[in-house]
Order: structure tokens, then C-alpha cells, then sequence
RNA sequence: GGGGCCAUAGCCCAAUUGGCAGAGGCACACGGUUUAGGUCCGUGCCAGUGUCGGUUCGAGUCCGACUGGCCCUACCA
């Protein structure tokens, strides 16, 4: 690369460019330069209070955790828009670390995952091999960029001396429960010695003593955060795997491959983040996040506040309906159940009543027969398929059921729009208010009951506004919020059902049929019973296999049993070991876990890399993670103090992330009760891409311009816009920008293009002025000729330190809200003052310039600072203070607006009072014309700002 | 269907948070430097803020409706 660069630039004419010019060659060098003097001082280390990493003295109390979001060391490398973010959080950390703060900035891998494994499926290359290949390309190209990272903290996921620690966490979850009581997660050796003591009665208040060993395990392991469950599961014989159900499609497809996916029952490990649904939403509050992400969790966790409603039905049976709408009871005509619901085959009516309207038996002679049908065509039908046909179908079941509040008999239909795996999997239906039950009531012909009044103007068909109750016994002429209240108490009394919270957020598959992730500390016996592996035999590491696929199958094959790669490891599966009972043979679990394992914690590690004793040394933790209430107020959670990556992580993985921070929480290992105090979402960088008249996408950097359209080889193409990528043919690199400009040109081209949660479109040609910009400022300083420089030690002139002071205030300010945009343009700004002014540059001008440079361009400031005279790297500051006194004007001059527009405008001294600036604003020349003898009816004065005359 | 974000010059973006619409960059034009091109230096050009209405002495900024674009979510009772 070095050499065509060279090649490059002989044949553009380098000698016709000045000797020190600050071209790409020289940056180049500069740059490495520094990067190599930053490696070998360790300038970008951050001492810890305690431990390998700490240092000589006191840690200062003044600290900063700066984290990005844990990239994926992907093959295809980095194109400009992933170090978006990267550079945007290296300039904060650069700035508060010339602040004087221990600011701790890091970068590590989540490098378990499934691309490294599909190329192994077809290579046979050990995932591992291309997974280190895949990082040592990626650190080469972030560290070009200059990023000021503790390489002493770097950390990938698949270091078995990272993954014990992962499995150490998934032991700690598995032991333990959830004491609802207490609101915290606690060992299950407290449960069990509750149980035991007799403190906590077991469910059929047997003595502890006399449940068999059998029944003690079952109590216990039903309650424990991490647990097997038979629970159904997304089944994809086409990639041979469970999926969770955020990797499922709308539509019910694979998201990777758009393969079928069937429910079906497995034997898979559940983590029960249900106990902390509560938490989870309630503290969503105490963070500094963007009320976008807390809305996506919120709508994500979904929790409702309603009723449970028991109905009774012949024979005995109850259907329990939930219901966030208790109030309308009154308005209800049926009950719906999900087809799958287990009471369906006991409610069926042996026939159908005589009277029985035809469209209700979907023409089946019997309701077995109708149910039945039913159950199979919904069975049959995908989710693309409910999701297309959103009209209501149904049928009856031949039965009614009793309605709590008035006796009256509705009856029982089953509908697919009735959800089993939410709340109970039936409902009451109650058209006046609700959409979907008007929709279906109106398919049945069942009667429609309002119980709220509708207002006068109200010409809809369903109303779920608030108003008086009518139609509604004993609730008539309350408020919504009220019936709640009494008919809830209505119910808890009677006996007929009780307040209730629904969350929408279910529990957590985390087993995958994969080969490329943690293996699960837990061995089983010979009955089938899973042990936890003691800590002392972690790391449980990955065996060697000779086949890297799960076993897939007909994609269509629902039937089909997954084997996945692990099982193929026969020799590792058997282990002989004592775990209290002698030598026994054992069985390794085969499932791995799913990629958000290891990202889930990630901050913690950066904290502690090299602790082998624990996974976080508490007093490192205290010290960069803990909550510092008297900075961020008495609801602090701790956590990072500033995490910056893109919101499609919104919901996953700072849930799961939030779920495992509260349980080491609840347990005691950290005093964080969240992971990331501030959370900022970068946008994206984007490109266009253009298509030719066959519909191909064409290279968009041979694209031409011509009066708003575009060219490809002499023929016109389409733009369109969106992301950058291989297929588009847009992609640009910063290996690319680095060599043709260098990276400090590329830093702030990037961080210039607009504020960072902004997303925008990369524009190659426009980097050529943030390279002209470094080009100008560098001449100021240094002559092009000779090399020498041009810094005088002469006092700067009042004009001149007025601009530098104002930029110091100004820069400052927008470093410290991350508006990296517009320091860039203040820097310009004053820059282009010293071209302007021509001489050579006072050193007590060009210091500060230099330093303010620095976070966005740190190799060139580091250059410069080194060629001013100092020994030693900038990186540690000093960041400079703006004197107040340059700041202030000793005159201001204020616009005259008659009536809102600007008609003159009179400079009066800095500390006139109002009555001073009124009466100058009413003298001015051109006003006092304007007005005449008109007499001004108010005359606003704006202090320092401007005045308006209102005539 | 529900929820959210955005819209300022040919392009990317600023605007002290209700107070003079322009800080900065690209592009463009002209001049200087140069044998020439490019670089470099200088000067200049360009919008009344998507549309309509409201509040206000004053609106890019606040409120309402609409248009266009992007994102999330989707029978969650």
C-alpha cells in the first residue's frame, strides 16, 4: 500500500509540491509515528484503584468509562460508516483526558457468533482461526485511526479465560430464584434451606422431609433463574437450530436464511428475565438514555395493568380471561379462547344448541367436529397468514359460560386472534371498546353493549375514550379509572377474579445448536437430572470436532430432531467426575450459548481483564462502575458513563445486558444496579449507490455529476440512497481516506459532517476540505519550505486573543456535548483568522490551537505540540481555560427592530443599562426618522441581544 | 393500524434554545500564484427555513393540521 502510494505521488509531481507540505505522505508518517509513541508509553492507560492494572499512586476520583458498543470482528472489515462512533467517543475521552480525568477507553470483540461457523461448515477452517484472522484485520484498521484504547484491557468473547467467567455468571443465575417478597434475585440455598427449616411451606404443605429427592430437585429447579424448560420452541430444521423469537420474522421465517420455522416442544434452557419485568421497566426512568430506547423497551416489556375475570362454564370448568378493560364487563357478550387453549376439549358441547346460528358451526355437525376443523386450519396457518387476513374467524363451541358481574350466559367461541402465550390465553369479548372484538362481533352477529357513553359527536363504531359508565349496574356514571377500581374490588370480593399486571416479555430461550459459543457449565446424570459444574471446573471449554454443522434438514420436516455439532463430540460428552457422590459418569450439555452471552457483561471485563480470582474486582467496580450519587443524583443506577452505538440494539441486548447486571446486583457481586448510566445513539453513515438501465448497480465512485443527474460510462444511471455494502458497490474503507489523506483528515472529516446522532450521506469529494483545512493551519505553524517554524514569541494583539478566547469557550463547550460538528468549525473559524492576519503565529495562540486540535486530530496536535517544544504527548493536557476577560465586549451592538423588523442598529457601551439602550435605540438616526412623531407603544429590550420598537 | 424522528442555500450542516437566518465545509464564479494543469492564496455568489394556520412585540425554534422521507412495532385483549 505504502508503495503505490509513492508511486501515486511521483506521478502527480511531488516535486512541485512544497518539501513539508502536510500532504497524505507526510500525515502518514506523523501518524504512525505517534501511534507507535502512544503503544510504547502507554499513554491511553488507565490506572485502576486496585490490582494488576493499578497504578503508583492514588487513582484521582475524577474518573470517565467510555465504552462502544462491542463490534462483531466481521470479514468483510470496516467501511467508513463503523468508525462513526468509534471516533466520536475517542474524541469525548481524548478531551476529558486533557481535562485531568482517568478516563478509561477501550475496545474488545463479541467474536462467538455464526459467519465464523458457516465458513467453517463450508471450509472446515476452525472458526477460532478465521475469528483471530477477522481481529488482527480489524485492530489493524482501527488503530490506523488513531483510538486511544487501553490495549491492556482488549478482550474477545471466545478466550476461554472470558467465557469462564460467562459460564461463572450462568452458574450464579442458575443458582439462584427469585424471592418475589424480598424483590431480588437470592441463592437457591436459601430457598432450600427455607424449605427446609419449614420458613417457606412447599406447594402441598408437605414436610421437606418427605418429599423424595425427585420431588425436593423438581421443587427447586422449577424455581431457579436459568432452568430447562419443555417449553415450546422455534424449531428451523433448515439451519438445523432453535431460534429465540427476535430471531424469527413477522411472517414466521428464519431472519437468517428466511427458512420455516415450526413451534414445537424442546428441552431447552430458559432464563427466567420475567422475574425482572418490573425492575426492568421501572428503571428505564433512573437512566440517561433517548426516550426512543426507553420507549422501545417499555413497548417491548409491555406491561399492562388489568384483571383477571373467572368464568364459569357447565360442568364445572372456570375460563379465566385477562382483560385491561375489567370496567366494560358489563358490555361483554362472548369469551374467545385461543385455539390451542388445553380447556377447549373440556367446554365442547356434545351438540349444538337447537337454536344455533348457522355461520357459528363453520358447518360442522357437531361442536367436536367444528373444533376440531378449526384447530387444524389454524394449526396450518403460517403467521404471514394470520398477519395477512386480519378478518375475524372463529367458531362456536356449542357452549355458554356465566358472566361474573350480571349472570349472564355468552358464549364461548374459539379464535384464532386469541393469543395462547399471552396472558391467559383467553378473553372476554367486549365490542363497544375494543376494535378487534367489534370486528368479530360483527362477523358473529353478537350484539353490541357500549358502557361508556359516547360523546354527542361520536359516529364511530367502537369508542375507547374515557366518559360517565351507562349500561353498567353498579359502575354507571363512573370514569374509566373509577369502574376499574370498584369493579376490580367488585371481583377480589365476590371471589370472581383479581388485579393483575401482564407483561408482553417472555422468558429468555438461551440454548442454540451451535458449535461456535460458550458450552453450559452443567453435566447430567445418568438419570437425565442437571448438576451444575462446580467453579473450580471452568472454564468448560470447546472440544475439537471434525463437522461444524448442526445436522439440518428438509426445511419443511417439522418432525425432524436437532443434533447439534457438540453431540457429534462424543469423547468430550462423557466425563467422569465427582461432584459429591463419587466418580460417576456424566453427560455435557450440547446446546451452546447465544451470541448475546458474552456481550452481556462485556463492561465489567474491561474493568478487571486479567483477574483470575473473580470476575471483577469489587473495589475497580466500585470505583469505575458504581453509582456516584453525588454527581448524578440520588437515583443513581452506576453503570458506564457513556455508551454510544447504533439503536438496533435498543431492545435485545441492553435488555438482556440489564437483566444480568441486576441479578449480579441482587446477589452482591456489583454495586451497579445498571450497565449504562448514559446510553447515546450514533447515526449512520450512509452513501448512495446507482443502478444502470439493466437494474445493476455500478462502482459509485466512477459515478459523474451532470446537472442533477448521473453517469456511468457516458450513460445515465439512478441514484437511490441507504447503506453501504459490497452488493451496492459504494462501499468506501478508511484504509482508502487514511492513505489518500491520512487519518487525522478522515477523524475530521467525519466527526464534521454533521451532529453524531444524525445519520448522513458520505460525500468522498467533500474530505478534500478538512485536509485543506489541517494543510492551512500546519503552514501557519510550520514553513512549507524549510520546515521550520514559523511560531513567533511575540504578545498576541487584543483582536487576536479575543478570537482564541472565544474559541476556547466555545470548543470546550461543544466537546463536552459531543456537537464535535461545530468545534470543528470554530476551530476553522479561528484559523482562518490567523491565515487572514498572515504573520507568523504567536506561540501563546498557536499552544491552544493546537491542543484544542487534538481530540479530533491527536496525531498532527501531537506533532505540532512536539515541534512548539514540549517533551512528551499532549494526551494528558492540558486542555486550555478561556479567560473571561477577552471574552466580554466593551461595546455591544444592538439591532433596532421596528416592529419586528430590523431597521438600523446603534453600538452602545457593554454595561449600558436598559434605559441607556432605549434611549440610544430611540435616538438613532434612521428610527427617530422612521417614527417621526408617532409615540412607540412598547419598546422591548433584549439585554446584549436586540431592541424592538412597537409602534 | 399504532408509536417515534426528521425537513434551513445546488449538497452536507450552524443559528446563544423565542431575539439580527449563516459559523464551517463541498460545489460554483472571478482574480492571484504557476510554462500549464493541479495544489495553494484571495474575493464573491446562493436560502427566508416543506405547506397552511395559530400564539407572540418578535417564530427556523412553541402549538395544531397537512405533505414528503426515515425508523420501530404490529391481532399483546
Amino acid at each position: 500500500m505504502t508503495k503505490e502510494f509513492r508511486v501515486m505521488s511521483s506521478e502527480i509531481g511531488a516535486e512541485a509540491v512544497p518539501a513539508h507540505r502536510y500532504t497524505a505522505t507526510l500525515a502518514n508518517s506523523i501518524e504512525q509515528r505517534w501511534q507507535e509513541y502512544w503503544t510504547s508509553h502507554g499513554t491511553f492507560h488507565a490506572f485502576n484503584p486496585v490490582g494488576e492494572l493499578s497504578g503508583e499512586g492514588p487513582v484521582p476520583a475524577d474518573k470517565l468509562f467510555v465504552q462502544d458498543m462491542f463490534p462483531y470482528p466481521s470479514g468483510a472489515g470496516l467501511h467508513v460508516g463503523h468508525p462513526l462512533g468509534f471516533i466520536g467517543t475517542d474524541v469525548f475521552a481524548r478531551f476529558h483526558r486533557m481535562t485531568g480525568r482517568n478516563v478509561l477507553h477501550t475496545m474488545g470483540f463479541d467474536a462467538f457468533g455464526l459467519p465464523a461457523e458457516q465458513y467453517a461448515v463450508q471450509t472446515g477452517q476452525h472458526p477460532r482461526q478465521t475469528t483471530e484472522a477477522n481481529i488482527a484485520n480489524y485492530l489493524r484498521q482501527i488503530r490506523r485511526l488513531g483510538l486511544g484504547h487501553d490495549e491492556r484491557r482488549r478482550i474477545a468473547t471466545i478466550d476461554p479465560d472470558y467465557y469462564r467467567w460467562t459460564q461463572w455468571i450462568f452458574l450464579r443465575i442458575y443458582n439462584s430464584w427469585y424471592d418475589t417478597d424480598a424483590g431480588r434475585a437470592r441463592p437457591i440455598s436459601e430457598l432450600e434451606s427455607e424449605y427446609a427449616l419449614g420458613q417457606r411451606p412447599t406447594p402441598d404443605d408437605r414436610a421437606w422431609d418427605e418429599l423424595t429427592t425427585a420431588e425436593r430437585n423438581e421443587l427447586i429447579d422449577s424455581q431457579r433463574l436459568a432452568y430447562l424448560s419443555e417449553a415450546p420452541v422455534n424449531w428451523c430444521p433448515g439451519l438445523g437450530t432453535v431460534l429465540s423469537n427476535e430471531e424469527v420474522t413477522a411472517d414466521g421465517r428464519s431472519e437468517r436464511g428466511n427458512f420455516p420455522v415450526f413451534r414445537r416442544n424442546l428441552r431447552q434452557w430458559m432464563m427466567r428475565i420475567t422475574a425482572y419485568a418490573d425492575r426492568l421497566v421501572d428503571d428505564l426512568d433512573r437512566l440517561d438514555w433517548p426516550e426512543k430506547v426507553k420507549a422501545m423497551q417499555r413497548n417491548w416489556i409491555g406491561r399492562s395493568h388489568g384483571a383477571r375475570v373467572r368464568f364459569g362454564a357447565p360442568g364445572g370448568v372456570v375460563v379465566e380471561v385477562f382483560t385491561t378493560r375489567p370496567d366494560t364487563l358489563f358490555g361483554n357478550v362472548g369469551l374467545a379462547l385461543a385455539p390451542e387453549h388445553p380447556l377447549v376439549d373440556a367446554i365442547v358441547a356434545d351438540a349444538w344448541p337447537a337454536d344455533v346460528d348457522s355461520g357459528w358451526t363453520g358447518g360442522a355437525p357437531t361442536p367436536a367436529q367444528a373444533v376440531a376443523a378449526y384447530r387444524h386450519a389454524a394449526a396450518m396457518k403460517s403467521e404471514l397468514d394470520r398477519q395477512e387476513f386480519k378478518d375475524k374467524t372463529g367458531v362456536f363451541t356449542g357452549t355458554y359460560a356465566t358472566n361474573p358481574v350480571d349472570g349472564r350466559k355468552v358464549p364461548v367461541f374459539i379464535a384464532d386472534y386469541v393469543l395462547m402465550n399471552y396472558g391467559t390465553g383467553a378473553i372476554g369479548i367486549s365490542p363497544g371498546e375494543d376494535q378487534r372484538d367489534w370486528d368479530f362481533a360483527s362477523v358473529f352477529g353478537l350484539p353490541v353493549i357500549h358502557t361508556v357513553r359516547l360523546p354527542a359527536d361520536f359516529d364511530g363504531e367502537v369508542y375507547d375514550g374515557d366518559g360517565p359508565h351507562i349500561n353498567s349496574g353498579f359502575l354507571d356514571g363512573l370514569d374509566i379509572a373509577d369502574a376499574k377500581k370498584a369493579i376490580t374490588a367488585w371481583l377480589e370480593e365476590h371471589g370472581h377474579g383479581e388485579g393483575t399486571v401482564q407483561f408482553k416479555l417472555r422468558d429468555w430461550l438461551f440454548s442454540r445448536q451451535r458449535y461456535w459459543g460458550e458450552p453450559f457449565p452443567i453435566v447430567y446424570d445418568a438419570d437425565g437430572t442437571a448438576m451444575a459444574l462446580p467453579e473450580s471446573m471452568l472454564p468448560v471449554e470447546l472440544p475439537e470436532v471434525h463437522d461444524y454443522s448442526p445436522r439440518t434438514f428438509d426445511p419443511e420436516d417439522a418432525d425432524s430432531e436437532p443434533s447439534p455439532p457438540l453431540s457429534r463430540a462424543t469423547e468430550w460428552i462423557e466425563v467422569e467426575l465427582d461432584l459429591g457422590d463419587g466418580l460417576k459418569t456424566y453427560r455435557r450439555d450440547v446446546n451452546t450459548m447465544p451470541n448475546w452471552a458474552g456481550s452481556c457483561w462485556y463492561q465489567m471485563r474491561y474493568v478487571d481483564p486479567d483477574n483470575d480470582k473473580c470476575l471483577i474486582d469489587p473495589v475497580n467496580e466500585e470505583y469505575w462502575l458504581g453509582p456516584r450519587p453525588e454527581i448524578h443524583g440520588q437515583d443513581d443506577t452506576g453503570g458506564v458513563d457513556l455508551y454510544v452505538g447504533g439503536v438496533e440494539h435498543a431492545v435485545l441486548h441492553l435488555l438482556y445486558s440489564r437483566f444480568w447486571q441486576k441479578v449480579l446486583f441482587d446477589l452482591g457481586h456489583v454495586s451497579a444496579e445498571e450497565p449504562y448510566r448514559r446510553l447515546f445513539n450514533q447515526g449512520y453513515v450512509q452513501a448512495y449507490a446507482y443502478i444502470d438501465e439493466r437494474g445493476f448497480y455500478v462502482p459509485a465512485e466512477q459515478v459523474e455529476e451532470r446537472d442533477g443527474r448521473f453517469f456511468f460510462d457516458g450513460k445515465e444511471v439512478n441514484r437511490e440512497y441507504g447503506k453501504m455494502g459490497k452488493s451496492l458497490r459504494n462501499v468506501v474503507t478508511p484504509d482508502e481516506i487514511c492513505q489518500r489523506y491520512g487519518a487525522d483528515t478522515f477523524r475530521f472529516y467525519e466527526m464534521s459532517m454533521g451532529p453524531m446522532d444524525v445519520s448522513r450521506p458520505w460525500a468522498t469529494k467533500d474530505v478534500i476540505g478538512a485536509q485543506r483545512f489541517l494543510q492551512r493551519l500546519w503552514r501557519n505553524l510550520v514553513d512549507e519550505e524549510t520546515g521550520g517554524s514559523r511560531v513567533t514569541e511575540d504578545e498576541p494583539d487584543d483582536e487576536t486573543l479575543r478570537a482564541v478566547h472565544k474559541a476556547i469557550a466555545g470548543v470546550r463547550e461543544d466537546y463536552a456535548e459531543m456537537r464535535y460538528n461545530t468545534a470543528g468549525a470554530k476551530l476553522i473559524e479561528l484559523n482562518n483568522y490567523l491565515t487572514k492576519k498572515g504573520e507568523g503565529v504567536p506561540r501563546s495562540v498557536a499552544e491552544p490551537l493546537v491542543l484544542m486540535l487534538a481530540p479530533l486530530c491527536p496525531h498532527l496536535a501531537e506533532e505540532l505540540w512536539s515541534r512548539l517544544g514540549h517533551s512528551g504527548s499532549l494526551a494528558h493536557g492540558p486542555f486550555p481555560e478561556a479567560d473571561e476577560r477577552y471574552l466580554v465586549e466593551d461595546t455591544t451592538e444592538y439591532p433596532i427592530q421596528v416592529n419586528g423588523k430590523v431597521r438600523s442598529r446603534v453600538v452602545v457601551p457593554a454595561e449600558a443599562g436598559r434605559d441607556e439602550v432605549r434611549l440610544a435605540a430611540l435616538a438613532e438616526e434612521r428610527i427617530a426618522e422612521l417614527l417621526g412623531d408617532r409615540e412607540p407603544s412598547k419598546v422591548i429590550i433584549v439585554p446584549g441581544r436586540m431592541v424592538n420598537i412597537v409602534v
